[in-house]
DNA sequence: TGTTTGTATGCAAATATTGGCATATTAGAA
DNA sequence: TTCTAATATGCCAATATTTGCATACAAACA
């Protein structure tokens, strides 16, 4: 199939679209777990989707000890293109609920570094306000 | 399901790519059977995808006699980036034979309007021709 | 009214996608 | 080497999509 055709096609379901809009708003790498706590869906749930997304040429991903960080490939400039339409296009109330939980969830980051895995989604918020109450 | 994720996801099809570039490429109104030759698919199917289209809103229609033209719907400001999105994105090499083929067929127009129904494939070229070399 | 023509649609088979569970893989730590 | 943690994947059932054919519909015209 068309590769163009093949990438329109990745896009197209609700998963990979609010996954993709978390990397083009946050613009840097996140891990799975990341991913997992800001949409909160199961971990192979997001696995696969991701998967689908790097096939699609969405992707890079580079290993840290256990963790896996995936990056957006900019080195395509019709990738490029494409992400500057979504950071525009996806301009919904849900895109931006979900951006906000992972900008809480970086701040459990140290050193630009995830450190922790998956959190229950009903302790997430309380080990959140935890930390940045450490000083 | 979210609205702007049920429209990238109808876009996830090549026939209906390869109609929606016609549209945005010509800019102006066509009738199914402008599509079907230009396309070389069966009237049913593209008859078909354009309805899928249509509940994505992205057309707009109006019957003259027993055509029916479709138009693309740029009242919506989000759609209108999403078609100049696709202007520039979709410039692929069967993307501009399609457009190719459909400015041929449009030599069939008289005032503007489709006069004849789908053509054969095979005889398609030579009808155009003969046209074009009326008086 | 009957026929032709452009377009739409109901139905069923073929095919593809999704979501859930269990389990595999990989690397670090004990 | 064994355990744990982060991530990936194989398998299956459920669901959705696509395609093809036949046919319906609506308007023009004889």
């Amino acid at each position: 199939m068309n590769k163009k055709v093949e990438i329109i096609k990745a896009l197209g379901d609700e998963t990979r679209l609010r996954i993709l809009n978390l990397f083009i708003r946050w613009g840097k790498n996140l891990c799975v777990c990341e991913l997992v706590d800001s949409l909160k869906m199961p971990q192979y749930h997001i696995s696969k989707h991701i998967n689908i997304l790097r096939s699609a040429g969405f992707f890079n991903s580079e290993r840290e000890g256990t963790w896996i960080y995936y990056n957006l490939n900019n080195s395509d400039s019709s990738n490029k293109e494409l992400f500057n339409f979504l950071k525009r296009y996806l301009n919904e109330e849900q895109f931006e609920a979900d951006y906000e939980l992972l900008k809480q969830r970086l701040l459990l980051r140290e050193e630009g570094k995830c450190v922790v895995g998956f959190i229950p989604e009903k302790d997430l918020l309380k080990k959140i306000q935890m930390k940045t109450e450490e000083v």
